[in-house]
DNA sequence: TGTTATTTGCAATAGACTTGCAATAATGCT
DNA sequence: AGCATTATTGCAAGTCTATTGCAAATAACA
């Protein structure tokens, strides 16, 4: 329950925490897989609360906004998908080809890459995203 | 000059080598950066050769089909990008956050990590995506 | 409870990409 | 070279995700 917390992190930029936005949050809290605007649209909607689908893309991006939300644009999907930050430390996904499950990857090996791009490159590394896809026992 | 080839690889298929397929595999080989459909489109205008962006598009997914183009979706971008797979070994991206300028990365750090992964998943890793973000030295 | 600024829903819009279809052009055969 | 066949192209229209304008609704706070 990090409502009270997220609540001041709103109210400290100026917005409110709503009806609409408590249900967002409370189904992101609740849910393990990374879900698409439309899936939290639905999933609420079956939950009889009322909202709009432009409601969800608009509150979604305010959490991204508070640092509250990751938004993730996965391979061969045509929508992004958001998963709560609160509470989760950093990790990535494996996507299954045929049915689309996604199962988290507790793991990144990419902290030492990350001092050898930037001598390479002449980048500053700010952030990545690593991904894996294949078949999921059930498809196999 | 990878034409001859690709040309019998198209009719191996039941497919024909055409004006508009020579024109974007020529752009493809020249181009040292990932493309975009609409980059494809508006360099083969001013090049003064006549094609449709649909066309565009259909070509690249053909290209993809034979497994000669591969397709990228980067972070922060809402458009695919298509690189050449010929002659081209499996690499990875880093992106400017300003500017969008892409870099190769000709590394993989993700063979052994694979093995691992099946493992803990029970999933069959089929492939993965890899791409880090940050500031190139013109934008730093 | 009343005031005010934020948020919401609805409709319209934007942008990437796909699809239907008639016209065009590549291929293979004579 | 000429012809028949069939894939490909261009144009228009459509699909889908996501964004924006604006008036009505509502959260925050006294
Ligand atoms: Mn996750
Ligand atoms: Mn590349
Ligand atoms: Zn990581
Ligand atoms: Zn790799």
């Amino acid at each position: 329950m990090l409502e009270p917390t997220i609540g001041q992190g709103l109210r400290a930029t100026g917005r409110r925490m709503t009806r609409t936005r408590k249900a967002v949050l409370a189904l992101l809290e609740r849910t393990h897989q990374p879900v698409s605007a439309s899936e939290i649209f639905s999933q609420l909607q079956e939950a009889d609360v009322a909202i709009d689908l432009v409601t969800v893309y608009r509150t979604v991006n305010v959490l991204k906004e508070l640092g509250l939300v990751v938004q993730m644009d996965l391979h061969q999907e045509n929508q992004s998908r958001y998963e709560l930050k609160e509470g989760r430390k950093h990790h990535h996904h494996i996507r299954c080809q045929i049915c689309g499950k996604i199962v988290d990857l507790l793991l990144c090996p990419l902290k030492k890459l990350t001092k050898l791009i930037e001598e390479r490159t002449q980048f500053v590394v700010d952030d990545h995203t690593l991904e894996f896809s294949g078949f999921c026992p059930k498809c196999q």
